[in-house]
DNA sequence: CGGTTCGGCTGAACCGGTTAAGCGATCGGT
DNA sequence: ACCGATCGCTTAACCGGTTCAGCCGAACCG
């Protein structure tokens, strides 16, 4: 009913408890035929090697790696991205028979505990971080943990730590030149938190974009990535004086949001709104009008960034690596600005 | 730069190993003058067990406990439950310095694999399972394996596992009641695949429901959970010849995808047609008109069902306890029917 | 005042692996 | 035929904790 060791291994085909360690890990130090024996033999007793025993010998690994989420609880259940990142994630570890933990958390203070945590008590050989912030505490703090790590993001502000990051003024762009041909002029982008690094590159290329397109009428603003906020930030900017005829948000689920709230005040969208979410996602594809969208390989980044970090903790140099680009993948929610409609808010 | 051991602090403190671990878990064997000491030493060096060998040590925790998760990938990102799950399993766990491990898995054996990794292995404690199905092999399973566990959902087919179960009859009775009290006749609930044993005792509560309110017209049909299933499902229901006027989801993710369905047929939403959907979340709220919906305290349950593995882990007798029932939240999405569509499409 | 009890601590075994060092037998080379 | 290298295996230390048996001294008791 316990356990079997290789103790019981070595007992059971009469070699030591060192020659079944060397059989077993298949290094050499056996011969063939005893290797193979005591392959045998594991099989049969169904043995797997402890892994608390196994981290616990001589600088071992603990098979482990985790990913702390910090994003308000209300947003994070319905924002497909994490769980795509974790499903990518692990898909790649599987492989090697690494585990995922996820630590959800309030805040960077917490979060930076977890860190602690985890490397003190020898809970994870590696993390994953996700969303760089600016002036992010976070890389110096797990290189002074001396935890091994890959950032999700970044180049900027990454300290040394290796990333995976995605050049977003390339769609950022490719958006503001699409919503220009479609006509409009107006178009505000409904951003994250002003805090996120990836906020900030968004809408720095955002306003260049803007600018190169000679879109006098663009700007940003920021929201929090909730749809709440994303509803609220919504009916404020159509509320205005000048409306806006195209909104571009950072995130699907304030995109959803802001679908909502024109069918509330009763503005059409395409023909008097044009919406595009950040992040695709079956959310995007379920609600009508569909939401043109950018999507990116949010697996795929997983999977990604897992291969990094599994070469980092084989001791191997790691170089930051750039992604693929989002891509613009065209719905119903944009369309060319009826003329009718804007002449009619426009005027007197 | 190594991590600090007790050895370490014994020296420091200049006693034994022994004395510093009964001073470290405070247990009997030193006295507080000494005790307080070595504590002091061991905030000092900045010491934190070492949770390999902790758990190595006479049948120590290794302080994590896992869930699987057993869904289409695609569904799996939007679906507000497991991260609500996730979070509210966490809360309760990091009180106690227990880690989660997460696994997303593709089928039901590569899950029960996932559980013979985890027990041979060594890295968790116990586990907690949801989405329990018709003839599950998984209680069985995983006390065959010795695992402990307990079971969101059952008790039915539960076997002898500890599980915290939802009587959702009683909601959908309330649900039924409404929908018929709006002059509904013709209900159909699309409900998960009928696998699960929840979607077996909804359906049937679902028939019962409406024999006793009188509802001929009302039946179910099984869809799958995503988006994709959710909209072809609905299309095909309300281009029947006999189309239904209330429709009852069985997830939230489906009722969405109802509601783009509708809105592309021209159904008109509420008018021409209810939609409830199971599992309230912000996505409810967030589409127009918005969802009425049946809300679960998930994280609640993800607490709960963390204290009551916890409780399995100390080796106390734990009883199956039942949830509070969902409730029923009345929005946009339901309404009285408007008699003259009715007559239009029911007429000749 | 001698014997028992108890508190406080030490020493060592143990958990289940990994790994360096050592050792006898075999083998090739000269 | 002898030497050194190599192979195949054993022995034992080690990782960082927990825990049990035992020991010493002080207090307590009759």
């Amino acid at each position: 009913m316990r356990r079997p060791t290789i103790m019981d291994i070595a007992k059971a085909a009469g070699v030591s408890k060192g020659a079944v360690s060397y059989a077993l890990n298949g290094r050499p130090g056996v011969s063939e035929g005893t290797r193979k024996r005591i392959l045998d033999i594991a099989s049969d007793l169904g043995w797997a090697p402890s892994n608390p025993a196994r981290a616990l010998a001589a600088g071992g690994r603990v098979g482990a790696v985790g990913l702390v989420v910090d994003r308000p609880s209300r947003s994070l259940g319905i924002e497909p991205f994490f769980m795509q990142l974790v499903s990518g994630i692990e898909t790649e570890l599987s492989a090697t028979g690494v585990d995922l933990l996820l630590q959800v958390t309030e805040d960077t203070d917490t979060e930076l505990a977890v860190y602690r945590r985890w490397a003190s008590e020898r809970r994870v050989d590696g993390v994953v971080m996700v969303d760089l912030r600016v002036d992010d505490p976070r890389p110096a703090a797990v290189r002074g943990l001396g935890l091994p790590a890959v950032l999700l993001g970044g180049p900027g502000g990454a300290g040394d730590l290796p990333c995976l990051y995605t050049d977003d003024s390339s769609s950022v762009r490719e958006v503001v030149r699409y919503l220009a041909a479609l006509g409009h002029r107006h178009v505000v982008q409904v951003s994250g938190p002003e805090e996120f690094a990836h906020t900030v590159d968004r809408g720095e290329a955002f306003r260049e974009a803007a600018d190169r397109a000679g879109l006098a009428g663009a700007y940003s603003v920021h929201s929090d990535y909730t749809g709440e906020a994303g509803a609220r930030t919504t009916r404020r900017l159509l509320a205005a004086a000048e409306r806006p005829t195209a909104l571009v948000y950072d995130n699907d689920l304030m995109a959803v949001a802001g679908l909502g709230v024109a069918a509330e005040m009763g503005v059409d969208v395409p023909s008097q709104l044009s919406i595009v979410a950040w992040d695709d996602s079956a959310l995007c594809r379920l609600v009508r009008p569909s939401l043109t969208a950018i999507g990116r390989d949010v697996v795929g980044h997983g999977r990604q960034v897992a291969r990094m970090l599994g070469r980092v903790l084989e001791g191997e140099p790691v170089a930051s690596q750039e992604s693929s680009a989002g891509e613009l993948h065209p719905r119903g929610s944009t369309g060319p600005l009826v003329v009718s409609h804007v002449s009619a808010v426009t005027s007197e």
